[in-house]
Formats: structure tokens, sequence, C-alpha cells
DNA sequence: TTGCTCCTCACGTCACGTGAGGTGGC
DNA sequence: TTGCTCCTCACGTCACGTGAGGTGGC
């Protein structure tokens, strides 16, 4: 096929199909003349390629996609959007400020913590493999909805960006890796969100949460108690993760930094430790 | 002030800064040894411009807005920013089809409309001027949220995107244009999503809503009948305006070709129809 | 002299768009 | 020969980022 029925097929761009192949998206085989013919794969492809730009996803993300690298790549994008999605609809309300003539200055506050929201669901990301990454940036957007007015909030705000700059890149076994990526394809980004939302629930009424899950959490505790999950990749993942936190001052630095920059977060981390002793009490009752 | 209490205190990046000098939005004195040297207003023209910046403000628009040239661009920038993300939504829920095992090549149909929608209310707002690009890109929108399944729907679209390539600026007298960059201004966006559910609310039951806003309705006919309103700017943007509608085929080519791709607009012309016929029994039985 | 601040190029980014200048096909 | 298709550079876009190489201030 020559590039003119490509572009009539695929309504495509002459300099778009140029661009995919100089990337190594595809390449159409170069006949004597220096002329480009495509096969009907290749125009497949391209079509494909399409929808996958049309959609805002990345050249460099379609060829993993189209290379079927990676599981989880779609969920990953899903959950990106999503944060990025709320970010947008903030600043649609801070537009509608600006048009009922508020002063750009007064709006300071909450864009710096769109930027605050933005760049840390970014750094978790990047900081965190798979589904680690993708879980904590979805937990954390949650608490900062409320805008950043103190000074001590700023300055914690300031100590977060510098422990996820310090943060090294986790150096997780071969193994491990694969695992993980497998898994990381296998959550979908609702069973994200519902995880999130569960954890939140539970810490609001422990008692109430316990109760109604007593049979699954004890299945799990027990479960958790056998020698064949202990060496299952599973727990070794947690395992390594658990580690690296600890390295890392997740616990020592990040957690108080998040408390003293969120009130939100700081009460939901207390009621965390009475749902603990909850649950310890519960477990220990058999 | 020098530059390094300037980062400090903006938060600006040098390269920002200088880029920003580069487009001339600030133009600091530079001294001797070839230093730059800050003043007051300048940092506070920095602190609104990393504002706007992080709204997704463009340089270009930043510049008018500081020079305080244009009226309606807050307007203007909240209705694209708005469609937008209508559009955005869309593309999450096609991501989430994504994740759910939905071959790309599958939703083909559903990302040619939201192409659609884009191109088309970018041509409104562009080939428009003011508040009627406005209107128009809003009102269209609304009816572009089915997909294009068959080939006619297809062939309707082309000849839309025909039509609007083909459509010559309009040549408002600078008047008129004046008149209209400050009504534009006065409207919000409000306004224009009142406006457009009105006539949408109006058109489903032309009876019921002639009835209840009989009285306002008959005051503006009324207004509309008198030599004041005739000579107004008002009354001649309006015929400025039907004139290049009658003589670029706006009724002959773009409507029927609007019908043909949606049935939901098919079914509104329909309904206006109706309405007019209610609208003129109204008037005439003074 | 040393370490720090500041300056101006030059080149890169991402996904193409816009030509220019030249060749092949019918 | 003519008009059309196709090719490969080269440069532009937008809002900066990343150095390199050099000077000024204390």
């Amino acid at each position: 096929m020559t590039i003119h029925e490509v572009l009539r097929e695929t309504g495509l761009t002459r300099k778009a199909v140029e661009y995919y192949i100089g990337q190594g998206l595809i390449s159409p085989d170069v006949q004597e003349n220096g002329y480009r013919r495509f096969s009907k794969q290749e125009v497949l492809r391209l079509k494909e390629i399409a929808a996958y730009r049309k959609l805002g996803i990345g050249v460099d993300q379609i060829q993993k996609i189209l290379g079927g690298e990676e599981k989880g790549i779609f969920s990953r994008l899903l959950l990106r959007q999503t944060l990025a999605s709320q970010r947008e609809k903030q600043k649609l309300e801070l537009l509608e400020s600006l048009v009922s003539g508020k002063p750009i200055l007064e709006l300071s506050a909450q864009i710096q913590l769109m930027e605050a929201q933005e760049s840390i669901a970014d750094r978790f990301f990047s900081a965190f493999p798979g589904y680690f990454g993708q879980y904590f940036a979805l937990h954390f957007a949650h608490f900062l909805q409320e805008s950043i007015e103190t000074d001590e909030q700023a300055k914690a705000y300031d100590a977060i960006v510098a422990w996820m700059d310090r943060l090294p890149e986790p150096d997780l076994p071969d193994d491990l890796k694969a695992y993980l990526d497998e898994a990381t394809g296998e959550i979908s980004p609702y069973q994200m969100k519902a995880m999130h939302e569960a954890v939140l629930a539970a810490s609001e009424d422990p008692q109430a949460y316990l109760k109604e899950h007593e049979e699954i959490i004890r299945t799990y505790a027990a479960m958790k108690d056998t020698d064949e999950y202990r060496t299952s990749p599973a727990a070794r993942l947690m395992e390594f993760m658990k580690d690296f936190q600890r390295q890392n001052g997740y616990e020592d630095v990040f957690i108080p930094a998040m408390e003293r920059l969120s009130p939100a977060y700081a009460a939901y981390r207390e009621r965390l430790r009475t749902a603990d002793k909850v649950y310890e009490r519960m477990i220990a009752t058999q």
C-alpha cells in the first residue's frame, strides 16, 4: 500500500506516520525507488496508534502497549488521569473565582495545594513500584484536599518534597519485580479505589467494620500465619517494602510531615491506632 | 532585588524568569555589571504570572491579562476548559473500557466522536467572534454526545468540517467589534449556560415555557419593535450575524448536516419549529 | 586565590507542522 | 513535457530544563 492510501484509511497525516516510523512503531519496507510500502498489519497498527494517541497516550507508552510488554499500563494511566482530572476540576473552580472578579493572588494558597497534590502523586508514582505507587498516590491525594494556609503546613510540605527527592529507587529482586508487575496488571483501578475506601471506612468505625468482616479477617490472619504464605512472593514483597520504608524514614519523617500538613490525615492516623488495638483484641480472643 | 531573592520569593526557576523576560512580560533594569535588578512591582508581577501559569493559562494569554487588554478572557478560558474537561471525562470512560479488556479498535467510533466535538467546538470558537463563538460551541457540544456509527453520520461530519473550513472571518465593523468585546466580558459562563439551558427547556415544552415567561417575552418583543432598539449596536450586531450566516449557508449547509449527524439535534430543530408557531400565535394575540 | 552568584549561548524536549528542494511515475 | 506523488532535510512550536563556558563580587 502506498502512503496516500494509508493516510486516507487511517486519517493520519504524512508527518505523523513518518514520526511513528522514526520512533520505530512501524517499519515499512522501502522499495528500490525509495517509496515506502505499507502492509495490512502496518495499517492496522497505525489505526491502533491513532486511537491511542487520541486518548492522550504518549508514543513511548504506545510502544510498550503494542509490544505487549507491560500488564498494568492501562490501569496506571487510568489512575493517573483520574487524579489529573480531579485537579482539572479544581482549576475550573479557581477560574470561576477569577471570572467573578477575585484577584489571582488571593488564590495562591489553593493553587499551591494543587501543585502539592500533583507533585506528591507524581513522586509516589515514580518512587514506589507497581500498585504500591498507585495506591499511595490515590491514598494521599485523598488527604490533600484542604489548602495550605499556615507556615507550619508550608514547611511540612517542603519536608515531604525533600523526603521524596531523597528517596532512592527500591532495588527489587527480579523475581519480585516480575511478580509485582503481574499482580499490578490484575488489580483494576476500581479494586484500588475499593481498597482505599475500605481502609477509610474501617478507620471510621473499626468495631463495626471488624465485626462485619470478622470471618474474612480471621481467615486472612490465619492465612498469614502459614508457612506457605511466609515463603510466597506476596509475603516477600510485603517484607521488602516494609524494609524499604523503614530504611528511608517513612514512619519517622514522611508520616509526621503528612500529619502536620493535613489535619484530616492526622485524624485518620489517630483512628488507625485505635483500630489496631481493636484488631489486636479481636485476634487475641480466638 | 537580585534574581536569587526573586526566585525564593516567587518559587519560579531562573530559566522561567528569563523566559518571561524574553517574552516581554517583565523587563528588569540591567546594571553596569550585567546583573539584573528586579523591582517590587516586577516581583509581584512574577507572582501573578506563576499563579496564572499553574492554572494552565498560556504565556500569550497572561500577557493580555496583565495588559488589561481583553475583558472576557477568563470567561472564554473557563468555557473552553469546561468543554475540555467534559472530553477528559469521556477519555477516562474509554480508558476504563481498555482496562476491562476491550480492544482499542472497537472504541474507534466513540473516539471519532470526541474528536468531532473538539474540532467543532474549536472551529466555532475561532470562527465566530466573542460570545457567539462561545455560545455556539457550548450549544453544539451538547448535541455531540452520541457516537458516530453510520456512514451517513460520518459523511455529515465531514460536511460540517468542510463547511467550517470554508467559513471566512466575519468582517465586523470596528464599533460593533468593540461593542461585542465589551458585551462578551459581561456575560459570565453561567449566564451562557443558563441561556443554553433555557433554550433547551423552551424547546421541550414551548407552551409551558412561554406561559411561564409570558410577561418578559412580551416586553422583549415590544422592545425589539422600538426604533431605539433597531438603531442600537445590539440590533445591528444581530443583523450582521444573521447576514453572515445567510451568506455562508448556515441554514442551508451546516444545520442540515448537523441534523444528519445528530438525531438529538434533528429532534431539537423539529421542536423549535413547533415552538416558533406557538410563539407567533402568542404574539399575535395581544 | 577561592567559592559563590550571575550572565549568555547552545541544544534538548514532545509530537508533530510547514515549507524547500529534489526525484520518480505515468 | 506536465502534473502528481513521494522522498529527505531543515527549521519551528511551547515553556522552559540542562549544561557549558565565562565573568563579577567579596
